[in-house]
DNA sequence: GTCTATAGCAAGATAGAC
DNA sequence: GTCTATCTTGCTATAGAC
């Protein structure tokens, strides 16, 4: 496997199109393909099978959202406000889901196409954002900045608020990925009792 | 067609279980027929195609989602706290997400399989929930009761909470449905800007 | 209204030339 | 590394007996 070269690259890209479009069990490797520009003997050069190219796609997205909550609540000095962690977790992890949205629809509702092997591998990692968004809000109800009574059923409505975006979110609607960012992160300190003003 | 039949709603139930589990792509007649105790031929005695199955599952959920929301926000006398039209509203909306997560599951996230005609049937419904939901935020911000900057993208917000509920619940989960109604019902009162104490 | 049998087709994956 | 050609499988939907 070539996972890192060009063709992969755009068989990947292509597959992300068409998986979004009409979900993994309804795309052909013959689509995928040709969207690559290749003959659908190609793809098996690449990737073993479909559903392997469905967990890279898969775990390459999945490593980037753990990565994107981690440097965003990276807790820098002492005076660190944590409503400004939550707020900028929000806001780059909500635009995220909107600007990649083919992709994070992708990742976020094509799980159960997985391998019992891949699929672990994939929970993992979910399990690793989740605890990242629970432990700021754990910072901050410490802190007096929150006031949550449920702070992992809290920490889950936020996740599901946040990624539930990739399955609505269209260009065409009438928010940028910047402005459903800035509306979450007001609406989810609300949550978390800061109402915006500590 | 005998969509109201003995033998109809069997079909319908396997096919709920078997979709919410595989999706409908991957599901097939087979399977679906087999859980109802028939050969795959007894399916179109019934149905013209899966995907009119799906329609009418999908059909169903959504007029019962409709009902539950206007049930439950109807407003009966003059004195009537919308604070209480909303929790009445999301506890129930969303109970009735993680009772019915399979349905659910199938109603919210199979419409991407459904025909263009039956499609449109279906977002003409999903149009009449939010302008449900959109009438109680209004009504709430016109009597003083919340603080609402975006009503459009907050009505969103709510109703993608409340949706998302079908894809995580689990009946093995630490939560009852009526649980996180309550939850859900708290955390969308601060999201209005209630707080739960007009 | 339900069955068995099967038509007709398209999918995922492989073989072997280049 | 990519192609054309194809194997094998399993699908949706129909035909015709009961």
């Amino acid at each position: 496997m070539t996972v890192g070269s060009d063709a992969a690259l755009r068989l990947q890209a292509g597959a992300v199109e068409a998986f979004a479009e009409r979900g993994f069990h309804a795309t052909t490797t013959r689509d995928i393909a040709g969207r690559a520009g290749m003959s659908p003997a190609a793809l098996y050069i690449h990737y073993k099978t479909k559903e392997e190219l469905l967990f890279q796609i898969s775990q390459v997205g999945h490593e980037r959202s753990v990565r994107i909550l981690e440097e965003s609540t990276e807790a820098t000095g002492s005076g660190v406000r944590h409503a400004e962690r939550l707020d900028r977790a929000v806001r780059a992890f909500v635009r995220w889901h909107a600007e990649h949205h083919t992709t994070a629809r992708v990742v976020q509702y094509e799980l159960a196409a997985l391998g019992e092997e891949h699929y672990a591998r994939i929970v993992s990692l979910r399990r690793r954002s989740e605890e990242i968004l629970r432990g700021v809000l754990e910072d901050g109800v410490a802190s007096g900045e929150f006031h949550i009574e449920d702070i992992r059923g809290t920490t889950l409505a936020v996740m599901s608020l946040c990624i539930d975006v990739a399955r609505w979110f269209s260009p065409e609607g009438r928010k940028t990925p910047d402005e459903i960012g800035s509306l979450y992160a007001d609406l989810v300190l609300r949550m978390v009792g800061n109402g915006g003003h500590p």
